[in-house]
DNA sequence: TTGTAGGCGTTATCAG
DNA sequence: CTGATAACGCCTACAA
């Protein structure tokens, strides 16, 4: 089956190319006559503009670049979610990659997309993140960039966040009125802000609530799974048995706190009480059902999404775009873990 | 920042096009002179080339379409992590877009996806495919195809699957194996062919093991949720109180059943065993952990690829190509909930 | 060893 | 109202 071109219309019509062109883009300096037969023709034969051709000449795809740490995740395949169904909606596609966490994967992916000339990028860093190279690239080529969730705050460019500390502090707060004393709080890895943030947070809810600060009482993930939610909650217990509440920084290591404490016995909420992150799916049909702190993550999709294609319409129309910060809100639920 | 482009580096070295563009590909016949102060300035200039360019002149992108039911779903996000890595790793970037089991929307990406002229689609049809003019469009285009795990048995293209009629007799038989005699169904929607595979394979696990089938005993989703597993789990102990087994379509809907028993204080597996089907991760963290039928997600994905790959290549060397299908294995995880 | 010329398919400008 | 022409950036016969 041969490609249905311009010229292939024009020769069949006996007209130029640029009269063809004219009649399918309803220019207004077309005589209606021509413009219904190149109509009539070019639907018969299911003509479709070549894309490649039409990319080289406006310069842009209509195609942005998505970079996630995990796609097997629920949070991040919410926000995929949301952003491929406000590009979709927008006209836009979405070539999604997955750095696994990894830097050197995370560079070459940025370098992947900006040599395909995606019209813009949407990216959520990996935890060993340390290194903004990459990510300076992809601003001094003015390539449109919006950053969300694990974002570096030296860039200059638009994000889309939840203020961590704010949720993890209400998160610890929750806690503390269920009758918490001693809180313990397993956190993520040393590099994310948003590690960083939930941890501020929880500090921040002891001092108020006069609760001494015990760095002892706070447990560093490497890989945040599942797995280590259960070494922890083991640990945690054999090294202070009257930890009271944990503040976990997400669901999926808090389920795997649970898990311990079904296997060993230990009756949550009655002994310790567990609060997560993220309200993740799996946080509802687990026995007990796990408190948490919701996360708009459909919303923090279509929200990159609206701001990524803010900073292409700019740049299309050559105006100056000032990055803009949306900052979505987050609320506690309570569930069984915490009752 | 301008673009850098071939003709730039031929100007300030003054020399041609043809030349530069010669000596960046490594043709023999440019002398070792130019050809290192060819590299020299292009690197320095951190030239790559257009890829609007090349996609018009090579008439292909390297991009691929997958189009998938939902992204937020264990089993569907672990293919795409198979599909992204394994196409990564031959320098295919992957366009993703979710029909959110519809099958208007299906029919649109289709159609958008065609028209972006990307080299191949991975597909897996929404529940309510039964139209199919919208694959022949894509066979008919000759565009290399591959079908996986909701598929249409009618279609001539390559399809990765697994026996989902064999894995659910195994599940059934398994059942049956732990002493269940009264066994209901829990199966998906009318259309899709793996729904009626797994049907039949529970009607021959029961048929083989001289137990008769009661059509009662079947409860068709429309969604396959949650809310409808616990609904279901209701309904058939309601109606049924001597039902012992239930074999589920897929482990979300098994964990509502779950929830619901754990609620309405039925004890599993004592009273009645429960069986899914795909593992999904949460299978492992409620209580009773869930017996399931593991499903190969992530080798599905990557054998998806590969199988679309060769067609691309077959294609591009003008070689004829046959339709393959590839069957993948499962295997039936006995966990808490069959014990 | 280097360069010229043409074309991939579309769009924009400008002249008829 | 219509069309010739050039250009987007790259690649590749073919010529020099």
């Amino acid at each position: 089956m041969r490609e249905i071109t311009l010229k292939q219309i024009a020769e069949t019509l006996g007209i130029s190319i640029t009269t063809v062109s004219k009649a399918l883009k309803n220019y207004p300096d077309v005589s209606p006559k021509t413009k219904k037969a190149v109509l009539d023709l070019a639907t018969s034969l299911g003509y479709t503009p070549n894309s490649f051709a039409v990319n080289l000449r406006t310069k842009e795809s209509r195609t942005i670049g998505l970079i996630i740490p995990e796609v097997v995740h629920h949070f991040f395949s919410s926000v995929i979610d949301g952003i491929i169904a406000e590009a979709e909606k927008n006209g836009y596609l979405v070539i999604i990659l997955q750095s696994n966490e990894s830097l050197p994967m995370e560079k070459k992916q940025v370098e992947l997309l900006l040599n395909k000339r995606v019209d813009g990028i949407i990216m959520s860093l990996s935890n060993d993140s340390n290194d903004d190279d990459h990510i300076k690239d992809i601003i001094r080529k003015e390539v449109p960039f919006v950053m969300f969730d694990k974002i570096s705050k030296l860039i200059p460019c638009s994000k889309v966040i939840i203020d961590d500390q704010k949720a993890a502090f209400n998160a610890v707060q929750h806690l503390i009125q269920k009758g918490c004393s001693k809180i313990a709080h397993i956190r993520g890895p040393v590099n994310p802000q948003n590690a960083i943030d939930r941890f501020l947070g929880y500090k921040k809810a002891l001092e108020k609530h006069n609760i001494p600060f015990d760095s002892k009482l706070v447990y560093t993930c490497k890989n945040v799974t599942f797995e280590e939610g259960k070494a922890f909650a083991k640990q945690i217990i054999e090294e202070h048995p009257d930890v009271d509440g944990i503040f976990v920084i997400t669901d999926l290591v808090a389920v795997g706190v649970l898990a311990y404490f079904n296997d060993a016995n230990i009756e949550v909420p009655k002994q310790v009480k567990v609060i997560g992150f993220s309200n993740w799916f799996m946080s509802q049909v687990i026995t007990p059902k796990l408190s948490t702190v919701d996360q708009p993550s459909f919303d923090m999709g279509v929200a990159s999404f609206k701001l990524l294609l803010e900073e292409i319409n700019a740049k299309k129309d050559l105006l100056s775009f000032k990055p803009r910060t949306v900052e979505l809100d987050t609320s506690v639920i309570e569930r069984e873990s915490t009752l």
